[in-house]
DNA sequence: CGTGTTTGACCAGCGC
DNA sequence: GCGCTGGTCAAACACG
């Protein structure tokens, strides 16, 4: 997997770290910012175990989370969308944040499972949103370009491009955290993940990579 | 049979 | 009031 680097609008303030370790995703829905712990945060002989299982990628995927000024950015925008929308917004923030992978898969494998409980075409793409206007190009001349899994694209009799956000919920009975998936319509080798809240529950992939490791170092220490 | 996806319908808030 | 929009529900279906 290699990175995209967007720089977002407008001067960017002083950096105080390294801007090679951030992915901007100036386009991205957010209402508030919550970026993973830093990549330095996962080197073996100084893990952050709390920071690591509470990770939304538990560590195990290439990703980078957004820089600050870019959640700056954001926060300004926030502001804007939410007097645009008004009250729809929810009204408890939970944490949320998004960044952009550059893969063939849609679906970036975190170590959560997920069920995919809903799909929307998305606004500036080739079509505007809304379930009528969907449904109405979802109709038996339209054919499935995307065999993959998440974001869909779809395309109409003229081969005119439609890309759809597509909605997942963590299958955990006790966690509702959820992602939101898309493909983007001017660079379709991109996709865009935003993740709404923090899972309650450690990361079933990363603690069966763990197990392991973890039983042998309780073992070492015993001596 | 359990799990996950698809998809039409529905809901609530907003702008006009 | 109506249409648009973002988000969700739930029945039907597919698959291992």
């Amino acid at each position: 997997m290699e990175w995209k680097e967007v720089p977002p609008p407008g001067p960017p303030p002083p950096l105080n770290n390294n801007p090679s370790d951030y992915l901007f995703t100036p386009s991205f829905p957010s209402t508030s910012m919550h970026p993973p712990p830093p990549q330095s945060q996962l080197l073996p002989d100084n893990i952050d175990w709390v920071s690591l299982l509470s990770c939304p990628n538990g560590g195990l995927s290439d990703t980078k989370p957004i820089s600050p000024y870019a959640a700056a950015h954001y926060e300004g925008m926030k502001d804007e969308r939410e007097r645009k929308r008004g009250s729809r917004v929810r009204k408890a923030t939970r944490p949320r944040f998004a960044f952009q992978t550059k893969s063939a898969d849609d679906i970036l494998d975190d170590g959560y499972r997920w069920r995919k409980y809903g799909q929307k075409a998305v606004k500036n793409s080739i079509y505007p949103s809304g379930a009528a206007i969907f449904a109405s190009i979802k109709s038996d001349d339209v054919k499935e370009e995307d065999e993959g899994k998440g974001g869909v694209e779809l395309a109409d009799d003229l081969g005119r491009r439609v890309v759809a956000w597509s909605y997942y919920r963590c299958t955990h009975h006790t966690c509702n955290v959820k992602k939101q998936v898309q493909r983007l319509s001017n660079d379709t080798a991109i996709v865009e993940t935003t993740y709404e809240g923090i899972h309650n529950h450690p990361c079933e992939q990363l603690m069966q990579t763990l197990t392991p490791l973890l039983r042998q170092m309780q073992f070492l220490s015993s001596f």
